[in-house]
DNA sequence: CTGTGTCGTTATCGATTGATCAATTAAAAA
DNA sequence: TTTTTAATTGATCAATCGATAACGACACAG
């Protein structure tokens, strides 16, 4: 409507460069330096570039942080925005799709069921390369932020995630371990698959997110927990006794 | 300086209402109801009342939602709160302090150590009263919102939980599995006490904070994970090696 | 070099923000 | 009841919000 999808030229597309500059000596509160000039780009160019340095902004500051303080992050005026977005929720739904979509990796199935390698490596592998995408500060309070403010788009994404992931690993350690999932303990054996995510997550959460620092790397995390799930996956769901104590290993 | 500190009379406080009406036919969109007019109340207990109702309805909205929606979701006139807290800021810290540090059970720490019980048992019943502080919506979302606005409230509660609990459970489980704790491994069994603290905290985000349902309740989650670390706690540390395929349990 | 379409900016609007203050009124003290 | 004290409110301010319109300037076709 507004525009006739020009759809340019597939220019050489700057790929991934998080940390760039973008303002250089501003300490000037609002406007950007007089000496340095806006580069004009053709339009996609333009519209991808305010998304990535939407994102890179709003995971700091929240999505309730203003567009004008965006515009500073840009080195442009707030107005420009709104040539490339009809309303600043536009422009936040775009960087959701940046955020949860366009980094889905689909090779991820498939490292999953090749069964023709250990369960463990395999696992171990997905949670390595899957963290790679994921455990940045970037991605992991844009992921907090959406779920806080957007329960659609963090419930989609969870959705996702589950059909994909966490039900084909809970399948992939029941048939290592020759446990039949039926209706009845599908629902469980989910939760626990669900778990073994949420000690990974969680760790991306207080080192990426919060900026907390622990002590030990992600590879050691990811082995050890996944050899802990492994290892003691249950074979009978404790539902409702009591906790027995346990006959050491 | 501004009060006398009055220190009221101890009047019979209500306690713990979380789901009161407030505004009952609120259909006007600024102004609370005429024929509701609000209830005059001593000093402290006005305050307090300030700082619950706040706290639910930052849970909802975050800390960047306006006076008047919280004067509104009180029942009084936004002017009000001017008198019970210099900025807005000085409130949102008296929530922290209402979420983070009032509701501490020092009762925890014994509970945990307590070498008379199975750690198992003493694992599973900490957890579980545990999270009936923290897994409810409001506490969870204001945890969530708190660790992506104010890395200093998150950052000291978090280091006052490991402190207090992580560290003491790393170091319960270790005595149970006959491992001794060194200077070497402790922050290793520290990062894996962690996991388990956040395998069972991010099923309360989904439930929780996210509205979402996993399809099973709290205390199955709990026995199961806690069973799985303490079944499978890791005698020797995976370092460096790549991961072994495991032999089954 | 000159027009022409488009990217970017300046200026500004109405609504909303946190915060202040004098006026009001209900509760406690006399 | 009358007086005093303090809790509550309506009115309002300066700053800032998202969004719009009109103008300016750079690139490119001819």
């Amino acid at each position: 409507m507004r525009r006739t999808l020009k759809e340019s030229k597939k220019a050489p597309e700057r790929r991934r460069n998080p940390l760039s500059g973008g303002k250089s000596s501003g300490a000037k509160p609002s406007a950007r330096s007089a000496s340095q000039k806006t580069k004009r780009l053709p339009f996609e160019q333009r519209r991808k570039l305010i998304v990535r340095k939407a994102a890179e902004f709003f995971a700091e500051s929240g999505f309730a942080a203003t567009t004008r303080e965006l515009a500073d992050h840009l080195g442009t005026t707030q107005p420009l925005l709104y040539k490339y977005f009809k309303t600043k929720k536009d422009l936040v739904d775009e960087v959701y799709k940046s955020v949860f979509l366009d980094v889905w990796d689909d090779s991820w199935d498939d490292l999953l069921i090749d069964r023709s390698r250990p369960v463990e490596e395999r696992l171990v592998e997905f949670y390595a390369r899957y963290t790679d995408v994921i455990m940045n500060r970037g991605w992991m309070r844009i992921y907090l932020f959406a779920g806080l403010r957007d329960v659609g788009i963090t419930s989609s994404y969870i959705r996702l995630l589950e059909e994909r992931i966490i039900r084909r690993i809970a399948v992939e350690i029941c048939t290592f371990c020759g446990i039949e999932l039926t209706t009845d303990n599908e629902s469980h054996y989910i939760e626990i698959a669900w778990s073994l995510q949420g000690s990974i997550f969680y760790y991306g959460v207080r080192k990426y997110a919060y900026g907390l620092s622990p002590r030990t790397d992600k590879d050691f995390v990811i082995r050890n927990i996944v050899g802990i799930y492994v290892k003691a996956w249950p074979h009978e769901m404790v539902v409702t006794s009591p906790p027995r104590s346990v006959q050491l290993l």
